[in-house]
DNA sequence: CACAGCCACGAAAACGGTTTCGTGTTGATA
DNA sequence: TATCAACACGAAACCGTTTTCGTGGCTGTG
């Protein structure tokens, strides 16, 4: 019943001859005669012959593994951006070793540590929030200075020399401002996390920015900072009882599906009586209602382009100390939660 | 600057002992004296030694890896069960290897050949949508032939023995239809999938027997069939157009979510006029306006049994041929989209 | 006939560990 | 003092490949 995995050794010794000649015939080496290459290949296609990986491995130092690890699975974008990497990965003949640090500093190093080990030949990553806190990347500098290349998207930082791939989210935030200007809009409000976050103070940045532009009032009151998960509607509805807005910035998709939720239930109507631009167009923002215009983050682009720059290092034996960043530019999906001034299509 | 990993051999020169001196005395072997071992960990330690995971995997023949083939990662229910089993299985020290079927038969094929040549030491998958379709398991018969133990979950088949962890969608689907009935509902509409995938197919036969046993009508044109992918809304219009109903099931999220939108536009009032569940309780549910009450996956959960029933097999030497199939019962969450009978909360 | 050169193949080292078994040294015992 | 066990360590095989180098036999040449 069980069909085991057959080895050089077992054809070797089927058809007397020695291993080395078996790994050359099944290369077609020219070493070999016709005849017991023939013999060979064809005995080894019959017993559906596959090479260990693992040994290939130990032998070339080269494991085909990508090491991904993120701070969330269960996170559109984060997905987006897996789906990316495989699909590049793939196409080069490399798998997907995913690890998830559950935005924790603890797992982040242990997930690391263990790939580390020869697991795989590099790493594709976004900082956990626990790392962004601690500001400790000695995990990172470890990893790094035993030459293992290493590929930051998203969430990255200074500290850390080696390729990253990041949306210009300050640019995000300035285009999605500026359209809610460009609608007419006056009083703008900001719904944020905590600064820790590398993408949300570059996405307030854009929308300072955006206002000082339109010589627009930039007030502390029309800013609300929410903790990232367990978001209480109550303090949300709060605060748009302080405040008299016309346009609502959010730097991601939650925090905009909870404004607009309070605020339909205060009985304003979007977009006439206000407007609403999310950030990571993802699921909710197409499938709200109305469906919400949100800057498009490009995750799967994003992915392709990290694993593009993660296996050319890998690939290359030259030990250059020369790193890039790639910046994407974001882009508005306009829907349903703001005018469409140009009477464009739905976006969908 | 480039601090290359150090290995047995590196500290057996150094210190001058034997590269089995080393090893034994790095696990804290009775055969070596306290002294040795104490220097040689000390060493270890300094130069923050690290067995290779490559040849520790060749050696023993067990690479503490899984391979988790899954159709797509961007959808909440598959993101939620891979969560599940790289929780447990990191526990357990192991790591997860993500590949995409893309619900491709072929690239189901090619991923498991990859993986299935030592780099992993066992599988757990859900069937892409193509493999369904073509009916064909053979890639998954090799495997199991080989003695790579598989763990199928969610969309599995019959055709292959191995251990299968599945909702019991029939349940599910006649959960959510009794409780639109309970509403008073009589005119229950049903949106599903063709045919060919056994979800859709159990989660049909529980809104059949629902119906049945309260002695309802089943009516084919109260059932809309729709493409798993790019659902165009114009198709749900006219099917709500033929039909007038007071309760909709859909098998999924996406269908379920257009259908409230088509019906808002309708000028339906949800749920004051119809009720809908949908399945697969996953962010739109929840986020949705109103949010939908829906059927729960667990896919957590799911993840988890899958991931320990794969453990005990791999770790479990004896070559024990039995199989079993745990079935997670599916729970329903109330939300808006549907009355309240009992008066309870929102569920969220 | 002696020798160069090529052909076709095998031996062995290497990758980095684990593990079995053998052995030289020591101290205790008869 | 001869014997023996215990101790502490090393040699070597092994996991499954790849690859370098060596070599025996044949052919062709002078």
């Amino acid at each position: 019943m069980l069909k085991k995995k057959i080895t050089l050794k077992h054809i070797a010794r089927e058809l007397d001859v020695s291993i080395s000649t078996v790994s050359k015939a099944l290369k077609n080496s020219e070493e070999i005669s016709r005849d017991t290459k023939e013999k060979i290949q064809a005995f080894a296609k019959l017993y559906n012959y596959k090479p260990n990986n693992i040994a290939i491995s130990l032998k070339n130092k080269r494991t085909k593994n990508i090491g991904v690890v993120i701070p969330d699975i269960v996170h559109h974008f984060f997905t987006t951006v897996v789906k990316g990497i495989e699909k590049y990965a793939n196409q080069k003949g490399y798998n997907v070793i995913v690890c998830l640090s559950d935005e924790s500093f603890d797992k982040e190093v242990i997930n690391m540590e263990m790939l580390a080990n020869g697991s795989i030949d590099g790493f594709i990553m976004s900082l956990s929030a626990g790392t962004q806190e601690n500001d400790d990347y000695n995990h990172l500098k470890e990893v790094t200075e035993q030459g293992i290349p290493v590929v930051l998207f998203d969430r990255v930082t200074d500290e850390i020399d080696c390729d990253k791939v990041v949306i210009d989210d300050q640019q995000g935030g300035y285009m999605a401002t500026k359209k809610l200007i460009d609608e007419g809009r006056k009083q703008i409000a900001l719904l944020t996390t905590h600064d820790y976050f590398s993408v949300s103070r570059d996405r307030n940045e854009g929308y300072r920015k955006a206002l000082l532009d339109s010589g627009l009032e930039i007030r502390d009151d029309y800013i609300l900072r929410l903790p990232y998960m367990d978001i209480e509607e109550q303090v949300i509805s709060d605060f748009f009882d302080r405040i008299e807005v016309d346009g609502v910035l959010s730097v991601n998709e939650i925090f905009g599906i909870n404004a607009m939720r309070v605020l339909q239930r205060k009985g304003y109507v979007i977009p006439d009586d206000i407007s609403v631009i999310g950030f990571t167009d993802g699921l909710l923002s197409k499938h709200a209602n109305p469906s919400m215009t949100s800057v498009a983050q490009h995750g799967d682009k994003m992915g392709e382009i990290a694993a593009k720059m993660l296996i050319e290092k890998v690939e290359s034996d030259v030990e250059e100390e020369t790193y890039k960043t790639e910046i994407i530019q974001p882009t508005i999906v306009a829907r349903e939660s703001t005018l469409n001034p140009n009477g464009a299509g739905s976006g969908n």
